[in-house]
DNA sequence: TGTTAGCACTCAATTAGCTGGAGTGCTAAC
DNA sequence: GTTAGCACTCCAGCTAATTGAGTGCTAACA
């Protein structure tokens, strides 16, 4: 059966009463409509054909209609549209949100930051919201810096590039001389500034423990600190924000579900690995839409997955992502999304080199 | 009237069956235990009085009854039972149950320690649980050490007693020549080093700032980041876990209420300043326990909190606290409390000096 | 005097039956 | 192709009846 445009327009009607209300939608309804004047029958016959082709369904027997998820995939990759005007829109929105007191104020923290953002975001959408920390696999080293803190304990701070710092206590058993410590810290930085992970091999190891002389085992421990900097691939930190807006959504308030979906949201390791993950040659454009059943996370077959790819510095990369009932405002999320981008690039690429 | 020994053992049964099932117990339930053979009839005259003195109350006529605040105030002050015995039992309890691994690997980052913390409390007890941050106040500076990053830009880390590191980026407009950056390192650990937040003085400030010389704005830039890694009194981080076990109490699970309360949760920020707040003058041993309206957070006025102060280090304490129902099993929660305490006062007392 | 058996009573929770309304599918007429 | 009409379905809300747990009170008993 053909899609015709008066399917189109009735199905995009179903889809954006039932946003609104949450209940099923019925064809006096629709009749109702401006630019729909067709008598309730005429919209049963063609809601049944919609019916058909899995679009939509009726909960039961006597009720109005719903959209499937399949109705609602047909939305997003056709019938929405997010064409050049949405973003200026959505920037004229933002405004009004404290967003630009977060942009025009550089925060030195990053983890505060991406924690005000996914706030501001789960306020400006009334849905929940999610930010991974970034990746820092293919972010390179700024510089390493150790002082001495007595007793036998060396402090060394390793500096990424986008102004990322480590901390780590080491224990090296005991106190260096400072001639020896300025010594190894010109050494280090000397040869590995600049660098990625992958770019620091066994050679260029050897090569700085054969420098380090007698401290080589102090300078493998720095080493293992810095490794230890770059890796956190599998504990990426989540921040999220409005856990309490699903509430709002009777759909969803079911006590047993809604139990399991904050439990997810608090624990942050499964949304990180499944949700955060960033695939390899994503475009920073991409965004990608989960509904229903497509969302890799058991607990949030009900719900609908916005998330968008951030990029702070060279190769640091993390996702922002909105989650929310299977009706939500996808036109709004995604417009959100893109706005948010955009601003963010702004913050993150000027300072930097 | 009096409280006798009779009256007082009912008392306890009706908390402790309370406890276990949720439900009002009746006059039949408690008749039938081993140590009160009497008949229901009896049981009821002595309910009757037990009411009268405002201990239990029941929900409706023709339910059974249920202990009211001050019930389980008599309770906690008088009738639990916290005696020399009890810990053993708690640190017997608690090898199963991963803390031992957490306290044998002293983890340098004092956050993540803090939050692995809350969710193995909440594990054990099957309540929500809380651990705030340390208060820094008192406490006293180790050493600064300050790096230049080029581009204007300096990073200054601070660390505290208790190895808690600080970063700060600092944007001096200018590049400082490394014989200068020494200098001034030297300076401000020389003055600083030891001292807490309220013995840096103006006068200090001014000596300071005469020994930099044309580099005082400097000086005072990285003083006002040395005042920042104290002062964060209004910001102490929180750390949640388990908030979702509130789900398995159905008086508390109701869906307004329990919106509410995990908003607080999420939040974080009312907990630290009411439960995290450490009353002036109170010695580490105590344990607090608010009952039902006495918890100074409206949405947890169903609930019952109960805390207690940890120490690491010189006069750096902060709050872990446990949220439940009323009917909690609070001499679990006291016991796994004090235990949680000895333990971490162990890791915390014994490397630093 | 303390304890207990018996009985009438209360009230929440469950169940069954009823009704109204919203919505549908189908058919026949326009 | 569109629409009016009609029978049908099913949920939601209401009421009434039933059940069961538990109580308070009184009178008898040890």
């Amino acid at each position: 059966m053909e899609l015709d445009d008066r399917k189109r327009k009735i199905l995009l009607a179903i889809i954006q009463n039932y946003q609104e209300t949450g209940e099923p939608v019925g064809s006096r309804t629709i009749s109702k409509m401006d630019d729909l004047n067709y008598s309730p029958a005429t919209i049963r016959n063609e809601m049944a054909d919609l019916e058909e082709m899995g679009l939509i369904v009726q909960p039961h027997t006597s009720a109005g209609r719903v959209p499937t998820d399949k109705g609602y995939r047909l939305y997003v990759d056709n019938l929405l549209k997010t064409d050049e005007t949405s973003l200026t829109v959505s920037e004229a929105q933002l405004p009004g949100t404290h967003m630009e007191q977060l942009l025009s104020k550089r925060m030195d923290r990053v983890e505060e930051m991406l924690m005000r953002m996914a706030q501001i975001l789960a306020a400006n959408t009334q849905y929940t919201s999610m930010v991974t920390g970034p990746h820092y696999k293919r972010n390179k080293l700024k510089f390493i810096q150790m002082s001495a803190m007595g007793s036998g304990k060396l402090l060394a701070v390793i500096v990424l590039n986008g102004n990322i710092v480590k901390n780590n206590i080491l224990d090296i058993g005991a106190d260096l001389a400072p001639e020896v410590l300025t010594n190894l810290n010109f050494c280090l930085n000397n040869n590995l500034n600049g660098l990625s992970i992958e770019e620091i091999n066994l050679a260029l190891i050897t090569k700085i423990k054969e420098e380090a002389g007698e401290y080589a085992d102090v300078a493998a421990k720095v080493l293992d600190a810095v490794a230890g900097a770059f890796d956190k691939e599998d504990s990426v930190p989540v921040y999220t924000s409005g856990a309490t807006n699903i509430f709002k959504y009777p759909e969803l308030a079911d006590n047993g579900k809604i139990s399991d979906l904050i439990n997810v949201l608090e624990e942050k390791s499964e949304l990180g690995t499944t949700l955060g993950h960033v695939a390899e040659g994503e475009s920073k454009q991409d965004i990608q839409v989960y509904i229903g059943d497509e969302v890799p996370v058991d607990s949030m077959k009900d719900c609908s997955v916005v998330t968008a790819t951030y990029q702070m510095g060279d190769g640091v990369q993390g996702k922002i992502g909105i989650i929310g009932p299977k009706r939500m405002d996808y036109q709004k999320v995604v417009e959100t999304l893109k706005a948010t981008m955009s601003q963010l690039d702004g913050i993150f690429m000027k300072p930097e080199e």
